[in-house]
DNA sequence: ATGTTTGTTCCGAT
DNA sequence: CATCGGAACAAACA
């Protein structure tokens, strides 16, 4: 569920919120996947400093100086909530941090429904191998797209799989994948190897415009609302989808294709995602 | 009740 | 040996 756009809005405004506070509590409530294990980890963190909350690719991290850093990855039913002390207990609490600073305390729930996610205790080299384990995100001003096209043409797959590869470029999960195909005119069936530089700069183009979209609109909230923000607000950007969960075609009112591509449900347009447009184009 | 659902990892096949 | 596709992970909903 959480994307960047989603994982950017949740970092930002969990930075803004609770920057310099001191972890004064944690208290881990399950068998959530942690890393290296719960006990390190409460350990560790106790009496720490928050002196940042950053985000790379589609994972939180909170800096807590000293060399160590907590990586949250929300998979698709992570949450990260703010509630004031006497509200009632978030469903699918994992873990709860009670931060302090000189004059105020917030307490922070992390919940995730159906436990894909994981927490991960790093020193400065972990995060760098976490890192390197990830393309440019489009959105990086200094990512170039003659280097997208040169990791797309080396995977021999789909182009819609190719981009939900974090390693070929970060950032994009199904949804945002979906309409940047769209977007960019790309039928997301057609082979990376059939990719011209143009259709690649198209993509690139079109994944960034998207998911800058995205965060302008602080994220998509579906009907399982299992994307709110740390204040459990919903997003926007799902009232502009262009096709994914759609019917019809926004361009040209053709009905919209669904079927499963990388096993991920996919929507698209049969006639202005065309196969045969393309190659007439290269 | 069986089939779906957002992300990622791992295993077997190619 | 490297890479790819698909299953698996867990839970809720239709």
């Amino acid at each position: 569920m959480a994307e960047l756009p989603e994982v950017h809005t949740i970092s930002n405004d969990l930075n803004n919120l609770v920057k310099d506070y001191t972890i004064d509590d944690v208290k881990v409530l399950s068998n959530y996947r942690i890393l290296p294990d719960k006990d390190t980890f409460i350990k560790q963190v106790k009496g720490k400093p928050i002196t940042q909350v950053t985000r790379v690719a589609k994972n939180i991290i909170i800096e807590l100086g000293d060399n160590l850093n907590i990586g949250l990855h929300l998979a698709m039913t992570g949450q990260i909530l703010v509630r004031n002390g006497n509200d009632k207990q978030p469903n699918w609490t994992h873990i709860i941090l009670l931060l302090r600073s000189n004059t105020d305390t917030q307490t922070i729930y992390y919940t995730d429904m159906r436990m894909f996610g994981k927490i991960t205790l790093m020193d400065k080299e972990q995060l760098q191998v976490l890192k390197d384990k990830y393309g440019p995100e489009p959105i990086d001003p200094n990512a170039d797209p003659a280097d997208f096209y040169e990791r797309i043409r080396s995977k021999r797959t789909s182009i819609k799989n190719a981009i939900l590869n974090q390693a070929v470029i970060s950032g994009l999960g199904n949804i945002y994948a979906t309409d940047a195909l769209f977007l960019a005119r790309i039928h997301p069936e057609t082979p990376t190897q059939k990719m011209s530089s143009d259709m690649a700069n198209r993509l690139f183009e079109s994944a960034k415009n998207i998911l800058l979209e995205g965060i302008e609109h602080r994220g998509s909230t579906l009907a399982d609302k299992m994307y709110v923000d740390i204040y459990g607000k919903e997003g926007t950007q799902q009232n502009y989808f262009r096709v994914y969960g759609k019917q019809d075609c926004p361009n040209c009112a053709t009905k919209l294709e669904f079927k499963k591509v990388g096993g991920r449900g996919t929507y698209f347009c049969p006639k202005c995602q065309n196969l045969s447009v393309q190659e007439q184009l290269f």
